[in-house]
RNA sequence: CGGGGUAUAGCGCAGUCUGGUAGCGCGCUUGCUUUGGGAGCAAGAUGUCGGGAGUUCAAAUCUCUCUACCCCGACCA
């Protein structure tokens, strides 16, 4: 490609409205433009990387014995009626009319469409498994979208779906694809981890994420360092230092004290003079009614002072509100006849307010909790003597430093991207549209499912996220729009670089290296070609300028290491050669 | 959806408080010079000041309203 015919659309500036690092690399290297809020034009540099990720992809899936095929962006309601999601979705499912006034969405996944087709194509047992995928646009009217494509409405995903006869013919497929996403991730030159997920609503009992460990991730991932133990921090299991201070003291009797204004546990530990572990901390949410919504009735969590509760967690708590609603001050004051800022357990099942108490709280003991009266906390109190809990489980939020729950280690956080999610579906689909095969006795069985994606649009930013420096990105060589960049200088005024710059361009194109001529004219100076190879972060550049050639050398830069070298111009052959061998 | 902010040339911004000729830098066009790290000089082109309504002799500027975009939060197969 020459430079001169190609839309090179780099720009000096940062946009304003871009955030993170990767957003405002895409745009002023020329990968993308905003056409509205979510919605983004992949220029001519941008889309060769997006095609490269997507092939890497392709070849993996297929190799994993997966089939490709293109199922409609647009979707008939009747589908979605059908699994109960033209219901159970909110507005994230952007719904429109066609002109007879039928109802059509935009696809934001494709479970009921790849459903519809296999209980159609597919009726024996011997057919399975079947592991389809396509690479295609999906569409998701997100509340927020946010960095770019990084959360964008409009992206590009390769998802997944194989369909099974047994739950092991589905464990199976579900350990070839988690490998197939390691493989893919691996080659493109990822830094990543697979971790424990949530299954989410969606149901279904397996289900990893893979992450590409980023400081900008929206996610939180905990690892252990001496197991393989990972999980996303919404699931995320440890077991915090055990108690360090009381630890073998005699329980005494509970006893009211007068804490003034002291509402937080910092501040009541202050005035106690004590620890926050040693205080339990009360937190009040809504429960739900005999219907599954939302109730005025309250439910008590409890957890040692200085944990923090797990929202996710506590959300899968039979019985609460969902989703998982703080009491407001109002309503607790209302409740309890008590301020927010002196709450605890003692004399809630009197109220019939439940108590579920996390694991940490189990060894407390003479601890400090509210005492439902304003300016006024217990201490010494004990499990048993003065409350108990209606079940005691983990709703707790992990901590640096807790220890791993396989007992090897100590767990660290650290954020991630979500780029890729596999998971066991069950039935929820093939039941609700009835997919079934024959089995070897001639009975008719609903087929588990499995699902996996790949934000394809999303690797493309986390890629750049995790590659790149003060000049621009550095791609690594799988998904580089071009491997080689050859910078020509002076080529109106030595006919010399002209013409090695072009049989350069010719060998390197020989070789089947993807190669960018930058054989703008006069105008752009020496400098902007560098400053845009280095911001477009092409892996290799060769320059050929009037000053090297007096030496009989051409210099060679790799864009990630700082030192050039340069090659005698008769061995340039061979060093391309090398190079991309 | 709640809170905060922004909207002026292709991009980045000033001008708004205190109403009175539409500005700056980059980019773009033309010419001359320059050429190994985002060149210099000269001449140019480009604006419904986000839209609508109002106040006023006069509105980018004041008032009302709508819209779009960004950030934080909530939400997220």
């Amino acid at each position: 490609m020459r430079a001169s015919k190609y839309l090179i659309a780099t720009v000096k500036e940062t946009p304003s409205d871009a955030e993170i690092v990767s957003h405002q690399l895409m745009l002023r290297a020329g990968l993308i433009r905003k056409l509205a809020s979510g919605l983004y034009t992949w220029l001519p540099l941008g889309l060769r990387v997006l095609q490269k990720v997507s092939q890497i992809v392709r070849e993996e899936m297929n190799k994993a014995g997966a089939m490709e095929v293109s199922m409609p962006v647009v979707q008939p309601s009747e589908l979605w009626q059908e699994s109960g999601r033209w219901q159970a979705m909110g507005p994230e499912l952007l719904r429109f009319k066609d002109r007879h006034e039928r109802d059509f969405c935009l696809g934001p996944t494709h479970e009921e469409v790849i459903t519809d087709l296999v209980r159609n194509e597919y009726s024996s047992y011997r057919q399975l498994p079947a592991n389809i995928y396509q690479i295609q646009t999906k569409f998701r009217d997100e509340r927020r979208p946010r960095f770019g494509v990084m959360r964008s409405r409009e992206f590009i995903m390769k998802d997944a779906y194989s369909f099974h006869a047994s739950q092991q013919c589905l464990d199976e497929t579900y350990a070839v694809m988690h490998q197939t996403y390691c493989n893919i991730f691996d080659r493109l030159g990822l830094n990543f981890r697979p971790v424990i997920a949530d299954s989410g609503s969606i149901g279904g009992s397996t289900s990893h994420e893979f992450h590409v460990l980023a400081d900008s991730g929206e996610d939180e991932i905990v690892f252990s360092s001496d197991s393989d133990y990972a999980a996303n921090i919404e699931l995320a299991v440890g077991t915090p230092a055990a108690l360090d201070v009381g630890a073998n003291e005699d329980v005494k009797p509970r006893e009211l004290v007068d804490t003034g204004a002291a509402s937080t546990i910092t501040e009541v530990a202050a005035r106690l003079d004590t620890q926050a572990q040693r205080i339990l901390k009360t937190l009040f949410v809504h429960a739900a009614d005999d219907e599954g919504r939302r109730s005025d009735k309250l439910v008590a969590l409890l957890l040692r002072g200085d944990q923090e509760l797990n929202e996710t967690k506590a959300a899968k708590i039979n019985g609460l509100a969902s989703p998982l609603e703080f009491a407001d001050d109002e309503l607790i004051e209302k409740t309890l006849g008590c301020p927010v800022g002196a709450l605890g357990p003692v004399g809630l099942a009197e109220l019939q307010i439940r108590c579920i108490a996390d694991n940490s709280t189990s060894d407390m003991h003479n601890f400090v909790c509210g005492a439902n009266k304003a300016k006024h906390h217990y201490i010494n109190a004990n499990w048993d003597d003065d409350c108990s809990p209606d079940a005691v489980m983990d709703i707790r939020k992990v901590r640096e430093g807790d220890i791993s729950p396989d007992g090897k280690g100590t767990l660290s956080i650290k954020r991630g991207i979500e780029v890729g999610h596999i998971f066991q579906l069950g039935t929820k689909y093939s039941a609700a549209l009835n997919a079934t095969v024959l089995d070897e006795n001639g009975k008719s069985v609903v087929m588990p499912m499995g699902c996996y994606g790949i934000g394809v649009t999303r690797v493309v930013a986390a890629c750049i996220e995790q590659n790149n420096d003060a000049q621009g990105i550095i791609w690594p060589d799988a998904i580089a729009p071009f491997h080689l960049v050859i910078v020509q200088i002076d080529a109106h005024k030595s006919e010399q670089v002209a013409q090695i710059g072009n049989s350069l361009y010719q060998q390197a194109q020989a070789l089947g290296v993807e190669v960018l001529l930058d054989d703008r004219d006069k105008k752009t100076s020496p400098g902007v070609k560098f400053a845009d190879s280095e911001l477009m972060g092409i892996p290799h550049r060769l320059v050929v300028s009037p000053r090297s050639l007096a030496d009989g050398v051409i210099e060679y830069k790799n864009r990630s290491i700082d030192d050039k070298q340069l090659i005698e111009k008769d061995a340039i052959a061979a060093f391309l050669q090398g190079l991309f061998d």
